[in-house]
DNA sequence: CGTATGACGTGCA
DNA sequence: GTGCACGCCATAC
């Protein structure tokens, strides 16, 4: 257990229809300042039981998804948690 | 063990 | 308002 777990657990709660930034997610990790991690531990991590498409920047882009942003854009629009 | 990387964030020009 | 550059942390190899 360590960083990257509590980041995918924290993504993971993570219920429909809301957003969270990288920024906020690591501060809920318990790193505020690993925001830079949370980003990458996400890009590395491929489990299907973490939304990391609800993740997003704290300018309101999308930023980057493993399967392209076209699908991440297309889940928060469909979940309305997004405005592009 | 040490180096390099990255789906970020903020500041400054 | 936009663009560029630097700094930050943890992970992976």
């Amino acid at each position: 257990m360590g960083f990257k777990d509590k980041v995918l657990e924290v993504v993971r709660k993570i219920p429909e229809g809301h957003t969270l930034s990288y920024k906020e997610v690591a501060k809920l990790a318990g790193n505020k300042s690993a925001y830079r991690a949370v980003g990458n531990i996400l890009n590395r991590n491929r489990n299907p039981n973490i939304p990391c498409h609800r993740v997003i920047r704290s300018d309101g882009k999308i930023g980057g998804f493993n399967k392209g942003s076209r699908e991440k854009i297309k889940f928060l629009k469909k979940e309305g948690s997004i405005l592009i």
